[in-house]
RNA sequence: GGAGGGGUUCCCGAGUGGCUAAAGGGAACAGACUGUAAAUCUGUCGGCAAUGCCUUCGGAGGUUCGAAUCCUCCCCCCUCCA
């Protein structure tokens, strides 16, 4: 069954941020229906760190939709670029990655992707396969298709630029080379988040200087981080895995803000956008309560990367904990030797990795934070008898079951 | 090559001889309030079996009773000129 070009257009621009341009789009796709060849579509992504997150979903469910209209998935996983690190200000220029850690990193994007993407549709391609065999000339050749005018356009080199910060020659090549790459695949389509407006363009340019037809850029909106005003990275701490544990994805789902889990809504959820507005309208009409809307959107996530078992489940835990108080099923164990003469409390929740020192299991304790088998202790000199099982409590998430023999 | 500005704790940033483990903000953590919401308020926020001791202000030396602060050398960043 053929789905028409209108609506493979419909389905490839929902939630994109922008698509340039939609008529190279349509031409493209039709050429593709018409020579029966599936456009090649490109996404690169970072080698050094393969823990995905929900941020990352929003592009990797576009390149779903592209998958499920046939076309050839181009899995691109930047080895090579990996040496410069995407300029952000902040990177230095990183080591070189071994082969071995380059398999490795690898292997764990296939086994975080597949859980949204057709294993067997997907091509996993690595850059350095063809940049290795760029001579120096080929670099310079390169280098010399763009000025640093036009480099400077690029916001974070501008703020950068403007702030009297430093920005390293090398970081210049991050964006030719990215844009090399769309030359070496010959990509018909590059998806990216906003962030990467600059250097999908710079493929197009290249295309262009190589006599290729220039490829489509679409552009992702960046998802919000759970503090709702920074992107959601790994280096922020604002994220959600999707390697996580349910309870996690459950749990930091919950813990966003009312006016952000609508974003969520908008973005990761696969509802229609009607059902969306509607669970907005009866919310505000104080039909539903936000937390059973947050509650639906917590299940699908997690039913998501899980199951629907697993996602009642963490529904359970999280109900237990939070809303009743009570303790987890299951808590980290440590199990410790007898004393005689008990054991010193802050001593106790170090040993229990519940805390990083005794200087921070004072101060908490101090504040209440502790519990005993339930009950407060606010005594930062209290001894702890050392028999049978206690189960220890820091703040409202940190448990541990601790045995003594 | 010349002239000038700068490097402070997780981040930003004040501090130019003792009152400085170092203002202020952010992040984080805890408590209150809640829907683990968010927002808000309060407290904590280098390490340590602690009314004290130890380590920290780019690095290494030095002056001093005492140095983030002064001196010497070195490293790094930015701006302007060439």
């Amino acid at each position: 069954m053929k789905i028409s070009i209108e609506k493979q257009v419909e389905l490839i621009e929902r939630g994109a941020v922008a698509v340039i341009s939609r008529a190279d789009l349509v031409k493209k796709l039709e050429k593709s229906d018409a020579a029966g060849t599936p456009l090649k579509i490109k996404a690169g992504f970072d080698p050094t760190a393969p823990d995905l997150h929900l941020g990352h979903t929003v592009l990797i469910q576009k390149l779903k939709h592209f998958q499920d209209l046939g076309h050839e998935i181009n899995f691109l996983i930047g080895d090579f670029t990996g040496m410069i690190g995407d300029p952000t200000g902040k990177s230095e220029t990183r080591k070189a990655l071994t082969v071995e850690q380059v398999e490795e990193n690898a292997a764990s994007y296939k086994e975080q992707i597949f859980k949204i993407l057709d294993p067997e549709k997907t091509k996993v391609v690595f850059n350095s396969t063809w940049l290795n065999k760029l001579t120096s000339k080929d670099f310079i050749m390169l280098a010399s298709q763009l000025t640093v005018a036009r480099m400077l356009e690029r916001e974070d080199f501008k703020v950068r630029f403007e702030n009297e910060r430093p920005i390293s020659i090398h970081e210049f090549l991050y964006p030719l080379i990215q844009g090399y790459d769309s030359v070496a695949l010959k990509a018909d389509v590059e998806i990216g988040g906003t962030d990467q407006l600059f250097n999908l363009l710079m493929g197009r340019d290249l295309q262009r200087v190589w006599g290729q037809a220039p490829q489509v850029v679409i552009t992702m909106p960046l998802l919000e981080g759970l503090d709702g005003v920074n992107k959601m990275s790994k280096s922020l701490g604002n994220y959600i895995g999707i390697t996580e544990k349910a309870d996690d994805i459950y749990g930091k789902t919950m813990s966003v803000s009312d006016s952000l889990m609508f974003r969520y809504f908008e973005l990761l959820s696969d509802l229609a956008e009607e059902q969306i507005g509607a669970l907005k309208d009866e919310m505000q009409a104080g039909r539903v309560h936000p937390k059973a809307v947050k509650q639906q959107l917590a299940r699908e996530l997690t039913g998501r990367f899980y199951d629907v078992v697993a996602a009642q489940r963490a529904e359970e835990n999280f109900e237990k904990i939070f809303s009743q108080h009570d303790n987890p099923e299951d808590m980290p164990e440590v199990v410790l030797a007898a004393a005689p003469e008990g054991i010193w409390l802050p001593k106790l929740l170090v040993e229990a990795q519940l805390v990083s020192g005794t200087g921070e299991a004072r101060r908490l304790i101090q504040q209440n934070a502790v519990s005993l088998n339930g009950d407060k202790v606010s005594d930062i000199e209290h001894l702890v008898t050392t028999q049978g099982e206690i189960i220890l409590k820091v703040g409202k998430r940190r448990f541990c079951k601790v045995t003594f023999i």
